[in-house]
DNA sequence: CTGGGGAAGGGGCCC
DNA sequence: GGGGCCCCTTCCCCA
């Protein structure tokens, strides 16, 4: 099933600074055509640890179900990675840069609830023209899925999301259809073999630059998200919430 | 059981 | 306004 919780980050509107988590050297990793990340792993922003424990409360989403859209990990080296990380194979879409694995913030880990918007892609391909248009309250107006109980402030916004269950990139190997045509090429990468995302650390390759991300966390002396309890350090969130889960911070946290 | 990799979905921003 | 790209997140599966 389309994993599909959707839910509009209510941080979301600015971008993490990554800058001012960065370290100071984080330039270095700018251009990552697939080595380059690397190394910085150095710059050990140690102090800076995210309690998500107190995020819930403030970011509620529309959504009827819980604050669970916390923002993540914010740290992403990444800055750079918006610098000129075009590098990328130009060959394909994952074109992007990514950052280096680098010290990054730490995000601690406090349980929070996991919040699913109703919203489905399931059905196939519904003809997208109606947006409904909601009159709504007297601030903005809203522009309502009408597949869906989801709302935008723009249309643009909503017919991006339309194409959520629209779907109209399809592969043409196996027929899977996408919402986006990068989605689409990186699906695409799977029957090719195609990565070219490299790590810097292992020569690893991987097709897709997130993943290369979240790998290169493996290779980080300090690690992402960091349990509030016992400050041991994870390279994804799954398994800081594993963590907490299963023991170490039920006390506390 | 835990950690990590693979794949995929979404929203936001920039051009 | 639309397309492309970026970054984030999540789920599933495997070692």
């Amino acid at each position: 099933m389309p994993r599909s919780f959707l839910v509009k980050k209510y941080f979301a509107k600015q971008k993490p600074n990554y800058s001012e988590l960065e370290c100071q050297n984080a330039t270095s990793l700018d251009k990552y055509p697939l080595a380059e990340l690397s190394s910085t792993a150095t710059c050990l922003t140690a102090g800076l640890v995210w309690d998500l424990s107190v995020l819930p409360a403030l970011y509620l989403p529309t959504c009827q179900t819980e604050p669970s859209a916390i923002p993540g990990p914010l740290d992403l080296s990444s800055p750079s990675s918006l610098s000129s990380s075009a590098s990328s194979s130009g060959e394909e879409d994952e074109g992007r840069t990514s950052d280096p694995p680098s010290p990054e913030p730490v995000h601690t880990y406090a349980p929070r609830q996991r919040m699913k918007c109703t919203g489905t892609m399931a059905h196939v391909s519904p003809p997208e023209e109606e947006e409904r248009e909601a009159p709504v309250a007297a601030s903005r107006p809203a522009f309502l899925c009408k597949h869906c109980p989801k709302e935008y402030t723009s249309l643009g916004a909503l017919k991006m999301h339309i194409r959520s269950h629209t779907l109209p990139c399809v592969c043409t190997t196996c027929g899977k259809a996408f919402s986006r045509p990068w989605l689409l090429r990186g699906h695409i990468r799977t029957h090719t073999g195609e990565r070219p995302f490299s790590c810097p650390h292992c020569n690893r390759a991987f097709a897709d630059r997130s993943n290369l991300r979240a790998h290169l966390q493996t290779h980080a002396e300090v690690k992402k998200y960091q349990c509030s309890v016992c400050s041991r350090t994870f390279s994804r969130m799954s398994l800081l919430q594993k963590h907490s889960s299963s023991g170490c911070c039920s006390a506390t946290a």
